[in-house]
DNA sequence: GGTGTCATGTAAACAGTTACATGATTTT
DNA sequence: AAAATCATGTAACTGTTTACATGACACC
């Protein structure tokens, strides 16, 4: 059987984690390790941000000629490679931030659970539903909690910053979201 | 080096794609192309429903003895094996239920696309939200069309219908609070 | 003396998607 | 004549996570 792999030095159609990269590398260079916190600490980019993918995806944006990179040797740390946009690699975030939107996509595990919730007594729903509302509480004050550190990446950028903001809030609306529907949920289901 | 592999007989923690499906012979025992069906046109049973994933888990499911399956030979059309739930499969099933549920988790790709908007002039933004309205207003009116073909599965449990009707409220006001944020949006950064 | 930070990278495993393969029958 | 439905399964690849490995320094 013949094996079909694709071009691997002309990349044409790079996964968003690579653009992400790219995009917050448009801001300041960095270093991989530096990305890696960021990615981590950051609600809206939702990678787990390890090593394996960081350092992949920096190896493809450097082959594809998006970024530049400089090592820096340090004694008494190990040396880091810091990396910076080239103008090839801009113009590649411009185009692909103007690609067509994918719609979201959910993952609620909840919700399957629910789908099969008659198997329960009353009492056992009021503890599920109860754990759910927990963990959205959790997510939201988490949210609330870093609420700076996701945009303070965007020093000096007023339009820039005015987005992040935006992105935020859809964050927390978008959690809000669960806890009306959770309330009329035990309304409908009779629940104190 | 040693190879660390996880028991694989006696099956602790499924993964939930497996109690979906242990869920889905709950109310009516199926063939590996029914529930392959069932998850494709599902809007809750968010994975792919190729496959891969179904005879693999259905095969896991048998091991672990949760399922037992009955080879129908018929001519004129191949063999079907029709899985139902052992009471062993029901135990876990009710148990799973139970399990603390997990956060939401949420993909946005147009988040982080807006995220570094502010490289866009004002009309090619405005291109990129009508894009993402257009994506969301889709998916709401796919949510809508399939409205009945999701909870008809459960049939004659009135318990289980109204909370497959909870669980489609959900998916619609997760896609409608998408919409009220982009009108707060666009009013925020004074677009018509 | 153990744990945490800085900094890079690799190995192994798990999860998920697309595409392939078969073969009879029905629909367009 | 081509495409879709029924029905099972496999192969190959992509994507993601966890854990391993190194080694100096700082902190408790």
């Amino acid at each position: 059987m013949i094996q079909l792999t694709y071009d691997t030095e002309v990349e044409v159609g790079l996964i968003s984690i690579n653009h992400a990269i790219l995009g917050l590398l448009s801001h300041k260079p960095m270093t991989g390790y530096d990305l890696k916190k960021l990615i981590q600490e950051s609600s809206f980019l939702y990678w787990s941000g390890n090593n394996n993918q960081i350092y992949k995806a920096l190896l493809e944006l450097l082959n594809a000629g998006f970024v530049t990179n400089e090592v820096l040797h340090q004694d008494s740390s190990p040396s880091k490679k810091i990396y910076t946009v080239t103008s090839a690699g801009l113009d590649e975030l411009r185009k692909w931030v103007l690609t067509p939107p994918e719609p979201p996509e959910f993952k609620k595990t909840f919700l399957i659970q629910l789908a099969w919730a008659d198997l329960l007594n009353p009492d056992e729903l009021n503890a599920l539903l109860a754990g759910y509302e927990q963990e959205v509480r959790t997510q939201l004050l988490l949210l609330k909690g870093q609420a700076g550190s996701d945009h303070y990446v965007n020093e000096g950028n007023a339009k820039g910053i005015t987005l992040w903001k935006l992105i935020h809030s859809n964050l927390i609306s978008t959690y809000n979201n669960e806890l009306t529907w959770l309330a009329e949920l035990r309304h409908e289901l009779g629940l104190t």
